[in-house]
DNA sequence: AGTTGCTTTGAAATCGTTTGCGTTACAACA
DNA sequence: TGTTGTAACGCAAACGATTTCAAAGCAACT
């Protein structure tokens, strides 16, 4: 029932406790025929060191901290997936520390504190002032992802939600539609409302002057509905740039109900491109955004500022792409 | 930058290390208005116990590691979600470890010995013989989830999938489907399986004799491609059964897009009742299984084996049950 | 005043590692 | 042989808490 440790180790192989720590870690002198028997006996022993007594002399716990918010999503279900895929290439763990419900009064960056995790990723959720400075008050680094926040000495990567509310906006245009709807989510975060205020801002600089009519979905069971009341409204949409791709296939979803085609009445664009978009009933165009992209900046920007914590601050754009497939009219038309 | 620790809170308060241990752990003897004391100066100077160095020895970490697949069925992120908050709720942390690209040569199960996590949740891949003995001869203990394994002594936790494969056929049966086919995912779970078994025996041994077919989708990707494939098949299935919502999903927009109408050409069942399949256009009849019940079932025998590690095996099923929608036709008829 | 039985208290041991530092061993050089 | 530089090694001190144990304080008894 009690653990094999490093004393009965070092004791079994009859070397010092020293060796066998030393043994495990690259750097370290250790003759190397010494370094074999001490790890041979230990894996014969089955021992495991300790990552609790480890972290309280070296203060580095492998883990990271993950604030997320609602896994309903697809694309947020794949970050999470990803990121603990590659966190585990690393040699790192994940905690979920969900923002919604949390724990006894405590948020999860307080809760990423407790745990003395080496990095804390803020996905969902408001950002309150006094976890940011708790957080930096002892050198935790947070990393804020799907947001740009000017004001806080704080690392962020976000997707280039304004090129894709343009891309949106200007393939729209360019194939005849001049009665948008920009539909988004009630949580109405930052990345919604960049995508919102880009799209407008391109259908009213445009020559035309067009008005943006706006909607939302109430939640993730509503979209359906949401969507149908959207798409009858007073004055007819002819195109509807969707937050999500999961509104989109939502929309299109309703749109069919409706007996409306797509495209050929309304237009349907979504945003992330999950993989159910590309199924050849929906076939949505979107704007691409890619996930393992999303990841790799935000473990690149973690590994740097764990190298060298004085680093100046980083805040990345993710690029995204226009995916034209067949919920847009032909632009040759 | 470095942390404040008990010592100090300690020192500024003026009593002993002890006292201040005592005045955050509930049951200790401390005099009231000390506590209040101490507790203020802890507030004030921003004193977080460390979990680390509590583990240490305590050798109780609140942590559970849970060993998951992909995220790309929406089940399974919901179940990854409530299982993060429940968790929180109790004050436990959740460690996600992925079963498929495991980091360098450890699987999530060694993976959870080496966190020393309280509890190790294996929700997916294989169980490897050494890794769950590893497990057992530290007393880490073990609960699997979505399948019951008799040879092991570990908790388990699974869907009656028995239950789901009977209801399921014997409502194809009496709304009069002769020809079905089981729509079964690549990855052949157990899960998979007892449904498949199940189905195929009540109508093999319902009057008429029925054989079910068997098809599979390859990946997440591929579902409508296989559906199509296996709903335009040699001898065309009037019934379709599928191993999740989210193939059955796939298998209406492949009718669909086939120009066969649902329920009346073909019948389409699903598992797990996901959020999508209640939208209006897709209405799947299903077997529902909730997911907050799998949570609350792992998370009582995680308590009770926690509680009281020798106690006697646990095998539990989740009682499923039929959610007739409009995939299937009326029994009316 | 003395005894008894609580509750409150702090000193010290302990948990399982890593690592700085001083020693030793050994090879290479003069 | 004597020096010197380097690699190998072990001791012991952290790391930051919990918890046992014995002492002390105090009230309520006889």
């Amino acid at each position: 029932m009690k653990r094999v440790t490093i004393r009965e180790v070092a004791e079994t192989a009859g070397v010092s406790i020293s060796a066998v720590s030393r043994a495990f870690s690259e750097g370290s002198s250790l003759a190397p025929e010494k370094r074999i028997r001490v790890r041979e006996v230990a894996e014969r022993l089955g021992y495991r060191p300790s990552s609790i007594a480890r972290g309280l002399v070296t203060s580095r716990t492998n883990c990271v901290t993950l604030v997320t918010g609602d896994m309903s999503d697809p694309f947020d279900a794949m970050f999470l997936e990803e990121m603990a895929e590659a966190l585990s290439e690393r040699g790192k763990r994940l905690i979920v520390a969900p923002a919604s419900k949390q724990g006894p009064q405590r948020g999860g960056m307080f809760q990423a504190l407790d745990d003395r995790s080496d990095v804390v990723i803020v996905a969902a959720g408001t950002m309150p002032l006094d976890a940011s400075d708790a957080c930096a008050r002892v050198g935790l680094p947070v990393i804020l992802a799907g947001r740009i926040l000017e004001s806080a000495g704080i690392d962020c990567v976000a997707a280039d939600n304004e090129e894709g509310g343009r891309l949106a906006a200007q393939l729209l245009l360019r194939t005849g539609c001049r009665h948008p709807v920009y539909f988004g989510s009630a949580k109405r975060s930052m990345a919604d409302r960049e995508r919102q205020e880009s799209f407008s801002r391109i259908f009213r600089n445009s020559g035309a002057e067009i008005n943006v009519e706006h909607a939302i979905a109430r939640s993730m069971e509503t979209i359906f509905d949401d969507a149908t009341l959207m798409l009858s409204g007073r004055t007819q949409p002819d195109s509807v740039f969707c937050a999500t791709d999961r509104l989109a296939l939502g929309v299109i979803e309703a749109a069919r109900a409706l007996g409306l085609s797509v495209p050929e009445q309304v237009s349907v664009i979504g945003f992330n491109n999950i993989p159910a978009s590309a199924w050849r009933s929906y076939r949505l165009t979107t704007i691409d955004y890619p996930v393992s992209m999303v990841v790799k900046a935000i473990l690149d920007t973690m590994d740097q500022r764990l190298a060298n914590p004085a680093r100046k601050l980083q805040r990345k754009r993710i690029p995204v792409s226009l995916l034209i497939r067949d919920t847009t009219r032909s632009l040759g038309q």
